[in-house]
DNA sequence: TAGCTTTCCTAGGGGTCCTAGGCAAATAAT
DNA sequence: ATTATTTGCCTAGGACCCCTAGGAAAGCTA
């Protein structure tokens, strides 16, 4: 019989590319390993098991989407800086809806911290660079931020903004407008 | 044999309250089946599948957070208002993260329409009407605040904000006195 | 070429979802 | 009160999924 040739990371791949067709909660072992044109017990040489799948598809995700925010805020500071990273977050979770919701399992802490997720922390800080906020307001402001953009992208998905005209993109490119007006006014706290 | 009183709501509020032990993804129907000490074949009379049984369980979600929100909100307005609506999401969240995780699951047109939804975009603009927004900015207000509660929860749950010492308590408190300044100096579009 | 390691296989147990058809309990009709 | 009807829960069983154990063949190493 002629090997598949898989690995670890085809098959990582291939399930993040199978989660952004059917839905990250839809990826099974046995799909995958269908599409490799394999037995499912197959897979077991190179995942553990299902769920350490999913959070091979999670740390590709964070890790790509790293990669993507880094170079779109490249040179950028400032406003320009803030909507560069908001749209390169949520062009991402658009382009790879799977991938995306991978992102939002929980890891275990040695995991998280081993992931790309510190480098998202530390690009969201260096956003606020340009709006001099100092500690504890600096983290605030990541912690809301984050929240928006996360929240923001979530709720378009799930379909939260469909039953008012107004065009989504138009809500966006004015809530980035009125993040970037808060930040340069952050208050004191009280 | 004798029955065990089955019905499509005791069946529902069942779900909801495993959802909120176990979590919304690892309800199943046998589960839910042995807890009323029942074959899992026997529930099918009351609920069409298990798809079926999570919209219930969100709709029942939804009516249930609108509720407490309307009596969070009652004879406030403003800055209390829009802190009494943010706490009686957040602890929703946290008393019920089952149930919270079953909202966010996409409703199809007509179901949504029927949802407690509108009743909780009807009370966020309520909120608003405090600050004198003016169409479409009220809209983009809305999506935004909408997106920083639900986005900030949710991040909470994963553990996303685990890995900085502040107090998360704090960031949500001193978050929403900046939503607040925001919406008090929302800016012109542009 | 002989041995070793890796890759994929078959076999099989256990769990979940769901349908079909049957019997018995509760309810309605006579 | 007896009969008829509806309803609730049952057993049986198929399809799919997860995962383990152990075997055979492909490819590498000596």
């Amino acid at each position: 019989m002629a090997r598949a040739g898989l690995s670890p990371e085809r098959v990582t791949e291939a399930a993040a590319e199978l989660a952004d067709e059917v839905g990250f909660d839809n990826i099974t072992v046995s799909a995958l390993a269908r599409r490799f044109g394999v037995k499912d017990a197959s897979l077991y040489s190179h995942i553990r098991n299902a769920q350490d799948l999913r959070i091979r598809v999670a740390l590709q995700a964070l890790a790509e989407l790293a990669d993507q925010v880094a170079e779109a805020l490249a040179g950028r500071s400032g406003k320009d800086a803030l909507i560069a990273f908001a749209s390169a977050y949520r062009s991402y979770a658009k382009a790879h809806p799977g991938r995306y919701a991978a992102m939002q399992i929980p890891l275990d802490p040695d995991t998280a911290r081993a992931s790309a997720g510190p480098r998202h922390a530390e690009m969201t800080r260096a956003i606020l660079r340009g709006y001099a906020l100092a500690e504890p307001a600096q983290t605030d402001a990541v912690r809301l931020l984050h929240s928006a953009f996360h929240g923001f992208v979530s709720l378009e998905k799930s379909g939260g903004f469909d039953h008012t005209p107004r065009a989504i993109d138009d809500s966006w490119a004015q809530g980035l407008h009125a993040l970037d007006a808060m930040l340069r006014n952050w208050p004191a706290a009280g």
